[in-house]
DNA sequence: CTTTATTGATAGTATTACTACTATCTTTGT
DNA sequence: ACAAAGATAGTAGTAATACTATCAATAAAG
């Protein structure tokens, strides 16, 4: 992938400066990652990802609303990041069951590498994503966020992915609800994976949740 | 259901002192489940539960150590009463796929009735498992509590399940996960289709969550 | 009738989440 | 060259939260 092609957009309501504009604002969003991933997000506060990064509370402040907002504004990019692997991924591939296979794999699969684009580590994120942010739709919050289109990306990526299930089987009744449960089951069962041992069907052969869900879908549509 | 056969047994590590030993005891757990709902677990707090008991906040934290133990409590009650369901409906039936037929109704499908039973809202505690309790396995804490054994209904509630799906088809390789993402994801997709409609394949003559994993689980095992 | 358990009232602490104000540095117009 | 405007960072404070501790009042149990 090269990084030309990457150009992650987000929704200016998210931040109140927008944190790619500065030096300060990028050390911000990489070190909250760490920080994040290190404490768990309640455990997480503005005064300590100001004094790992040698700043103060109140400079934080003027990037991000709340720690919520800033958890959000990373979910946000992680899948305007998982929608441009998709997009680049299937592009150019005719066979609507290799491309839903290619997109199986970019949503399942664990992420291993970061590829450092810009200044986030995307491994460490993914594993937010897993543990974390179950807590930004959990909120008595989401109905006016989701008015203000926090949520558009991941509605594309459930829509994209129904799209091509729609091409393989135009009968499937229930393409978006196998897309999202699988989207979420996936991180689901990978925190499961590493918490709840004895609930995953271990296959030392092959990835199972990756492998779990490609057989499930692959037999839902037939 | 008869109130004779029904005795949910709660770890005694999950509270200070039982609440169902005493009147206010039970009065803390059936208006916290009311207040919880009403407010979104970040908005609770044990000051404005004690408010509203008439009670006082040290009087709460005599109960109970936290406010996180006490989802965690309604949470175990949740699932033993779920735990309890299920044998109940799967007693005595013969054909496995009957059985399982039975088992994803009770945990594929919303509870609409409170029985009244004790002094539990069976309706509101549902929406409280949907809405709030990803909060209690997503935290750091998970390790410690899950080796405490405040899982082990649930992890029973999977494993039963499974024992099914192995009694239909022996090869299949993944009955732990298809169960446990299917009782995760029916929650997941009900919280979907209050506050992401346009995710959800509504269909007005059925119960489209509970017939998509109804038609998942069965297609998955063949 | 006295011991014990339970609850209530009050106060106090540490931390969190957030705000208002001040200081400094940079840019820009004249 | 220099003051006004604007952007940015830092200091200090407040209100609410999540507890803990102490002690008095009351009720139940031996």
């Amino acid at each position: 992938m090269e990084r030309l092609f990457l150009n992650i957009a987000i929704s200016q309501e998210l931040y109140l400066k927008n944190p790619e504009s500065s030096e300060l604002g990028k050390k911000i969003v990489s070190q909250s990652i760490i920080l994040i991933d290190e404490l768990g997000f309640e455990g997480f506060t503005f005064k300590k990802l100001s004094k790992k990064i040698s700043s103060t509370e109140s400079t934080v402040y003027r990037y991000f609303e709340n720690k919520h907002m800033l958890l959000l504004y990373l979910t946000c990019w992680y899948w305007s990041w998982v929608e441009y692997k998709l997009v680049f991924g299937t592009h150019n591939i005719k066979l609507p069951k290799e491309r839903l296979k290619i997109a199986l794999d970019i949503i399942t699969k664990p992420v291993t590498e970061d590829n450092s684009f810009f200044h986030i580590n995307e491994v460490l994120l993914h594993q937010i994503i897993i543990s974390e942010s179950t807590k930004v739709i959990y909120t008595k919050k989401i109905d006016s966020e989701n008015e203000k289109g926090f949520y558009t990306v991941y509605k594309q990526i459930v829509n994209r992915l129904s799209g091509i299930i729609k091409e393989i089987n135009p009968n499937y009744e229930y393409p978006h609800m196998l897309i999202s449960s699988t989207i979420d089951g996936a991180l689901h069962q990978r925190y499961f994976s590493q918490h709840f041992p004895s609930l995953i069907d271990n296959n030392k052969m092959k990835d199972c949740v990756s492998s779990f869900y490609t057989d499930l879908v692959f037999n839902a549509v037939k």
